[in-house]
DNA sequence: TCTGGGGTCCTAGGACCC
DNA sequence: TCTGGGGTCCTAGGACCC
């Protein structure tokens, strides 16, 4: 095993750190009563399988899978729908503890990050596996959940690390141990490599990782392009990819789904729309972003796509001047014949508030106001539950629940 | 029974400019 | 009878990630 040497010559310390299977870990967290058992998590319209343990996994379920060949394959599963709102508490708490650890973290995910691990390992004088199973140790202390370390000299290969040894393990892959660590690695193991990829490498005789980082670099550039080339650097040791220790601003925004049925009925797919918009802007509210950008994604029954977009003059999150701009598109783009079964809105070119233009002819001044107003509701359904109040006209996932329909039904179906 | 939702980056090719 | 060369910007689509 490539692990349990600690020799002095680390010139850079990458910590990776992932949850062992997070959304059902996370449901195991306040249902103990199901240790032990099998559990899948299922996606918002519990359309299909997002994450499962891996006794699930084992029997076959497949993160994607639709729900009913997985109950077909495991009828007494216990199937669980997602809540994100929760997941996303557990995780913050585990961010909480790796910060402790390095102050230069990124959040790469819900459920994983990198660490920084430069300095400290004086500060808190242990090697880096000491350190690593800290860590390790802390988070099922205090969160409850298991996680896996991976520490190496690149993020590819502490990423690779902490997959090697799942669950609730710790692989340390010092500079001089990296052959010996990608001899028992596969091609798929190595982030940036799926399917397509490994094909393409295969047919030009590269098969493993070992073959591909012996391979000249102008093969692997003219197979894989740059990002090729940045992993072929990254697998011999040199770090090419560093750490995003701050959250760089989003470049598109996206709140899209399923409708959970396939419709040709306008009006249902506006409910749906309106939904959507009325996300999107309060995300973008929430996090002072605004959008210069706006598309309109309709996904029909054969799962190709048309969509619309409208440039905005100025930046906004005005949910009003989002919506009727949905309205628009959704006139160019809506026909009686077809089928639907998904729609979403997406925001693009985006910006933050405070370092916007200054605001020459008093657009923002609405803005204001409506991005109160979308957190006053958000609030209020944050404290009384999703959609206690809803904009008119609005989708609702539970809609057998009481709502108070809210005012301004600015998208309605004609 | 019928396949999630939210992202990023890269590349090729068209439009346009000097 | 001949149609450069270099650059930018934008977009669509592919591939990948969790």
């Amino acid at each position: 095993m490539p692990s349990n040497q600690d020799p002095d010559n680390w010139t850079n310390a990458i910590a990776h750190v992932d949850a062992d299977c997070f959304f059902a870990s996370c449901e195991l967290v306040r249902h103990p009563e199901l240790i032990g058992s099998p559990i899948c998590i299922l996606s918002s319209q519990d359309a299909c399988i997002v994450a499962k343990t891996y006794d699930a996994k084992a029997i076959g379920i497949k993160t994607g899978m639709p729900v009913w060949e997985a109950k077909k394959l495991m009828p007494d599963a216990t199937y669980i729908s997602a809540d994100f709102r929760f997941y996303g508490l557990l995780s913050e708490k585990m961010f909480s503890i790796l910060r402790r650890y390095s102050p230069d973290i990124e959040v790469y995910s819900i459920d994983e990050g990198f660490l920084d691990l430069n300095g400290t390992r004086a500060l808190w004088r242990k090697n880096y596996k000491g350190i690593a199973h800290d860590i390790r140790r802390a988070v099922h202390r205090e969160v409850g959940i298991t996680v896996s370390v991976g520490v190496s000299v690149t993020r590819t290969l502490a990423k690779m690390a902490s997959e090697y040894n799942k669950p609730n393990g710790v692989t340390i892959v010092p500079h001089q141990m990296i052959m010996q660590f990608l001899q028992r690695t596969a091609l798929s193991d190595i982030t940036g490599i799926a399917r397509n990829r490994a094909a393409l490498l295969q047919k030009a005789r590269i098969h493993t990782p070992l073959h591909f980082v012996n391979s000249e670099i102008e093969t692997i550039q003219r197979l894989l392009g740059k990002s090729g080339a940045d992993l072929w650097h990254e697998l011999q040791g040199r770090s090419v990819m560093g750490l995003e220790l701050h959250a760089p601003l989003p470049k598109s925004m996206a709140r899209t789904a399923s409708m959970g049925e396939v419709t040709t009925d306008r009006k249902t797919i506006i409910s749906h729309l309106t939904r959507h918009t009325t996300r999107l802007a309060t995300e973008l509210v929430t996090q002072h972003l605004l959008t210069r950008r706006l598309t309109v994604s309709l996904k029909l029954k054969a799962s190709n796509s048309i969509s619309a977009k409208i440039d905005f003059e100025y930046p906004t999150n005005n949910y009003f001047r989002l919506s009727h701009a949905v309205q628009k598109m959704m006139a160019d783009l809506y026909q009686p014949h077809m089928q639907y079964r998904a729609c979403g809105v997406i925001a693009e070119n985006i910006t933050r508030i405070n370092q916007s233009p200054p605001d020459l002819f008093g657009h923002m001044k609405n803005d204001t106001k409506q991005a109160e107003l979308l957190l006053t509701v958000d609030s209020v359904n944050k404290k009384y539950g999703r959609d206690t109040l809803k904009m008119a006209g609005a989708y609702s996932p539970q809609s057998s629940k009481a709502c108070v329909r809210f005012i301004y039904p600015l998208i309605t179906a004609s």
